[in-house]
DNA sequence: GCCCGCTGCTTGCAATTGCAAACGCGGCGG
DNA sequence: CCGCCGCGTTTGCAATTGCAAGCAGCGGGC
């Protein structure tokens, strides 16, 4: 009866620590949490309350509304979350880089339309390290990125620093 | 303001329910809680957790985002880059996606100096003057993106940039 | 071998949430 | 006068949160 279905709200605070590469001691701390009661929450044996979930957003330097959302604790919210203005009109990147992120955001877009509706449940079960359902990035996108990834090998793409 | 007048969430609830003109039974009947909790709530006595805050916000036909804020739950919008806000925010792209666009936008940012600041309104931005001497991604980075750029088959870099 | 530190997990326990039941207050009809 | 309805509030109590303490496993230093 008392079986929380908040599932996936612990996964997905573990995904986020283990992505962010700390210990879960480490993130309790940063969060200002037990460390055992963390772990309980991670594995759904425990609901947090909103102060945790919003201590452990700080922790884990993410958003709290999409903690929330993802605890199915907030359900409308439709922020105009445009990223290609927000990237449009950054003053702190290059045109080089910005053209980039919008490609890749862009490509992001076109391969994980995300089913349109974002309900409550779960975005997706597992980010595991080996995502096979993910498509790989367009040639062009990665030719985009070669620059930045260069010094592995196979030279430098050419870059026409058309900008200027 | 470091200290979140807590005390003040149920006076909000009050001040809006008194609004809608509905007694505190019926919003308690709307929101799916008792009427003592209700109450205690409103006068500051109970600390609700985030599924009463929601049912409540629901009963009142209020955001629930703005409940939290009102609660202390949600910094109202820190923005440190509205890029990195609008990327947390968007829901059309999985948190993995999220995490190298996040990951890729801050090492721009690190490697392409701002002299800027955070303000929007620049008028001209140094549009990359020198890309000869970008800095390649951080090793990390560049591990994220590998699933992406699984077919990495030394493609020829005829990026067009398809952004008009 | 042994101890230390680290990882995460399990176990009692105080404090809290959230509710059912009951209370005082004011108005209305018999 | 008394019952009955609504209002918001107070009172006990089950269930839960959240934590301090302790446990097992793993790798490194002496």
């Amino acid at each position: 009866m008392a079986l929380p279905k908040v599932g996936s709200i612990g996964e997905y605070i573990r995904e986020q620590r283990q992505q962010a590469k700390i210990s879960l001691r480490q993130l309790a701390a940063a969060a200002g949490v037990s460390n055992p009661y963390l772990s309980q929450i991670e594995r759904g044996l425990r609901k947090p309350s909103a102060e945790i979930l919003n201590q452990i957003a700080k922790g884990l330097r993410i958003s709290s509304q999409v903690l929330y959302v993802q605890a199915g604790l907030i359900e409308d919210h439709e922020p105009p979350s445009d990223v290609i203005t927000a990237i449009r009109e950054d003053p702190n990147i290059t045109e080089r880089q910005r053209q980039v992120l919008i490609d890749i955001y862009e490509s992001f877009r076109k391969e994980g339309p995300a089913e349109g509706g974002q309900t409550s449940q779960n975005a997706h079960p597992r980010t595991a390290s080996a995502p096979d359902d993910e498509q790989p990035l367009p040639p062009e996108l990665l030719a985009a990125l070669e620059p930045y990834a260069a010094r592995n090998g196979g030279g430098p793409a050419s870059q026409e620093t058309k900008e200027g």
